[in-house]
DNA sequence: CCCCTTTCGGCACTGGGTGCCATAACCTCG
DNA sequence: CGAGGTTATGGCACCCAGTGCCGAAAGGGG
């Protein structure tokens, strides 16, 4: 199922894989942005990039997917960020500094990472499946949130669902007002929207 | 493209419409529920329904729509509910009354309504059309609040946000604890989402 | 009975996604 | 160098969602 063996792994032989998911991923957005994402199919996408039509699906399972490579990456980044966050921290302060760090891009990946983030709010089959995608960092957060707050099933639950509803509300600030710092509005709506601790009983 | 006439038009004459989408619904919900959403087709809804394939996509645009054949009409007493706010009132309690307005579903409807919610949450596909389909309650709470607070970009977009988390938050928490009761966990969420007005400049 | 209107639904076609499988390309070992 | 193992490639056939086209069905009124 994986094409492009994993950077760690030792090379056995075999033939080897004839481009990357990250390179594909190229190649597709910028289809993406010349056509628009509906008048571009996997043909395209595929001659394109110099591969056959059934090559493609071995390194994404869906159109869709070309433009979230990254989120797996990113996820863990959160994962980890909230796993080392110390007891006594505010929880807010820990997810502040779980996603900031987890969608901080490189100087370099800025305008990629903007024209995507402007594919993904204005294509609907992508925001759809964003919230598909998201649905894994709301399950991190809530997770970390419910053990952080035990018996507090809705609070964590509301919680969780902030965490994705400041994402998206700063990506689309960010793509109206491209000169700003994600980071700044992701900070900004993240205090707005995390509840306060609920009472100790 | 609108098959079965609405009720208001006069009838005209022509060929009656052979079911309604409502009624359509219920079978196509019904299958899901037996087979699961991924393995219902189309023909397997219009075969049940006693209709072609073609006529089905007259009814629904598509298959994920069928089990949202309600929203827009939710959607309008949304908006109508804010309309009707008045001006010194917390913006917080008019979209609380809105939203549990909008959603308030009939005593006969619960059980079916509760399914509807379960298959959303579970299958990606509906996950993922919901996320669309909430876009529109989005920016029915984003705009009146960014007529509430002009200039507060940032703040109306969270609010929005908000908003569509505490719906989502509450749907979990409902079909996890299926004796409870919709309203009661939307006012929570929406109570610990929400957040304050901004101050006054 | 004819005309007008509206819905129905078959047919063919595009495009996404999958299972199967032969084959190409690279390895190591003899 | 050649054989055997390993892995990625990509063609082919197939299923399903969704669409444009168009003739036919089923009602009304003159």
């Amino acid at each position: 199922m994986t094409a492009a063996r994993g950077a760690g792994e030792r090379d056995l032989g075999g033939r080897p894989a004839v481009t990357t998911a990250h390179e594909l991923a190229a190649v597709a957005q910028r289809l993406f942005l010349e056509r628009g994402f509906e008048r571009t199919s996997i043909d395209d996408i595929a001659a394109a990039a110099g591969i056959g039509r059934r090559t493609f699906f071995r390194y994404f399972r869906a159109k869709v997917d070309v433009l979230f490579a990254e989120s797996a990456s990113e996820l863990e980044v959160l994962r980890r960020e909230l796993a080392s966050a110390c007891e006594g921290e505010d929880y807010r302060t820990a997810l502040v500094r779980g996603v900031t760090t987890a969608l901080r891009v490189a100087p370099g990946d800025r305008e990629w990472a903007l024209q995507r983030a402007q594919l993904i709010l204005s294509v609907p089959a992508l925001q759809a499946q964003a919230a598909v995608v998201f649905a894994g960092w709301r399950s991190i957060a809530t997770e970390y949130v419910a053990g952080r707050f035990p018996g507090e099933d809705l609070f964590a639950r509301a919680a969780g669902h902030a965490v994705l509803a400041a994402t998206l509300a700063a990506h689309e600030h960010w793509i109206t007002h491209p000169g700003s710092e994600l980071e700044d509005a992701l900070r900004d709506v993240l205090v707005l929207l995390l509840p306060r601790e609920p009472v100790e009983r």
